[in-house]
DNA sequence: TTCTCTACTGTGAACGCTCACAGACGCAGT
DNA sequence: ACTGCGTCTGTGAGCGTTCACAGTAGAGAA
């Protein structure tokens, strides 16, 4: 009595089976699996049971032929990968994307877009209709991709600001400039006054944003801004340490660092260590992110927790609505200030 | 003279308006997309520039309805995503398959199965045809949905060998024995005697295989096989720890340990430490894996590097042969030891 | 010439679905 | 009785491709 058919995909079956099987057309069958609308009660109970019957699930690409719809969005990485994979936030961005798709019962479509030929691929493939919508991810931010794919009238939502004031594309980011300040804040309360900061590429928003939200609180503490106390760097480990020695050259009793990335802040952390100052004792340390770096330095980085699980559903949420007709939105979403060992 | 185009699609050319422009019929212009036997090079020539001129892509819906195929694949997450994720190894097999995937022009849906609603809702969407086949990742390795999707037909690769012995599915992994056997003689040509080893768990095939490359090295350097040595861990940061202050308990002049993940030996790194042990003066440390953990730690791991850039190769190489009709295989890839401070 | 073979090309039909339309039915208002 | 309306249902057409088949032209063999 069992069924095995082992080997050999079977044949599907089609909506006509369904059709034929509970005894009514194609059409009401198609408006019990669309909406339900204008069917009656009798009927959609017939289908429903003759869906589960057979097994029946419906074929998309017939579907998709006919709506011009696909159903699926395309997760698009157009800037080199091995960082971003290496991004705890990035792979918490894509589960949570994937799995609020999921909900809507949408495939999520996974694009990278390394080189040049494969940006064009890809181009081409979604401008074809392929996707409905792109969820993008770009360090770039004022990529390219994004201004090709909304003038092909492509629904776009991209992950963090971009940098083009004037371009309508529909963005979800955290408040850089307000994590900043709360940040920045902290450290004046714990006493700080000589408070240092490396800062993320000037050339981003986020980057910029941060360093407008330090900036602020301390001039409306009073405090002058010291220009020996601003560094830049890439958010990358490496850069935070190069950064923190040089802030300890420049200004050697500086007491407290205000830095842009987590990751940045563990570099941070090496350089103070070698240069014999005690986290939190003699330097407090804050990074941003709260990625898993933060809780694995010792000692864990206080740090600014940007909300990655609602930043994915919000882009679904604003993609899926600007699919729908909606016009293009932007959403910024506050972080928090995690207090942990290292102020 | 600027053909903006904002917002709103286009319509994109079928085929149809290819073969108007190149003057030849629907038919021809298919030939020359698949393959482009039995077609004229005048023909050829013209439909190529006709297809360049109008910008045609295939639409792949219209082509699925026909051949039954969906020219996509699944990339597939049975288990607790939260750790897969965090996994450094985990994102190069996924950026792996993606790209060797993209070569063949093959998008890759990315599905998750936490819960036992979403593993029905894919096994349902996967079973109607609506991905040619499924790369599966899973840390049971004795996955219901495996044998499942195979029983259903599915052409389907694993990565990592699975438990049942019999069971006829494809699968990539790496050499576990083998690299244990490294890692042992290496300890071994150090001079150490007193080995301790924390393995994975034992209900997996690498948990076993590293512990039996364990045994044997010893047995055949004439060692006895000590039990008080053996303990065993779920490769998390918290059973190496564990794993190694119990061996430090038991055998307190342990002059080496082998870990079966980088992650646990992070742990075991911690609880040697602590217990004042110095490494790699006092006691040598071997990983497997070679993942990021192993060179962040202080001091740097020696480890067992496993190939996961070519696993991710090989297992859209087996999977896509499956797909064409060829018998499920097996692929074991060699390791490599990686020399760092921890020996 | 005629026949066969090969190389090439065009033409329905079909894939499984949705959409627009037309029709049927019952019920109320005129 | 007729008309109108809202609810429900079936039918044909068509989405853009591929596939099988039929057909043409030219080359070479008989």
């Amino acid at each position: 009595m069992t069924m095995s058919n082992t080997g050999g995909r079977r044949k599907p079956p089609t909506i006509h089976d369904v059709a034929r099987e509970a005894g009514v057309s194609r059409g009401t069958v198609s408006r019990v699996l669309n909406g339900g609308h204008y069917v009656s009660p009798s009927a959609a109970e017939a289908v429903n049971s003759a869906i589960r019957k057979t097994g029946y699930v419906v074929n998309r690409h017939a579907r998709s032929l006919i709506t011009g719809r696909s159903d699926s969005i395309g997760f698009l990485l157009t800037e080199p990968q091995e960082k971003l994979f290496e991004d705890p936030n990035f792979n918490v961005l894509l589960r949570g994307c994937t799995q609020a798709l999921a909900s809507h019962d949408i495939p999520l479509l996974l694009m990278l877009a390394g080189t040049e030929d494969e940006r064009r691929r890809l181009t081409r493939y979604i401008t074809a209709g392929h996707v409905d919508g792109v969820l993008l991810v770009s360090s770039h931010s004022a990529d390219p991709v994004a201004e090709e794919l909304r003038e092909a009238g492509v629904p776009l939502v991209q992950c963090g600001k971009p940098m083009g004031r004037g371009s309508k594309v529909s963005y979800v980011a955290a408040d850089d400039r307000d994590g900043a300040r709360d940040m920045v804040r902290h450290l004046l309360s714990l006493g700080r006054r000589r408070i240092g900061v490396v800062t993320g590429p000037l050339d981003s928003p986020g980057g910029v944003d941060r360093l407008a939200g330090y900036k602020e609180v301390l001039t409306e503490a009073g405090i002058e801004i010291d220009e020996r106390l601003i560094v830049s760097g890439d958010y990358g480990r490496a850069s935070g340490q190069a950064g923190a020695e040089q802030l300890l050259a420049r200004v050697p009793d500086m007491d407290a660092v205000f830095v842009a990335s987590d990751l940045m802040a563990q570099g941070a952390l090496t350089a103070l260590r070698r240069a014999g100052r005690r986290v939190p004792e003699d330097v407090s340390l804050g990074g941003f992110d709260d990625s898993a770096a933060a809780t694995e330095a010792t000692p864990a980085l206080t740090t600014i927790r940007q909300p990655y699980d609602r930043i994915s559903n919000e882009m679904v949420r604003v993609l899926l609505a600007q699919i729908g007709g909606e016009d293009p939105a932007a959403v910024i979403l506050p972080t928090e200030l995690v207090r942990r060992e290292s102020t």
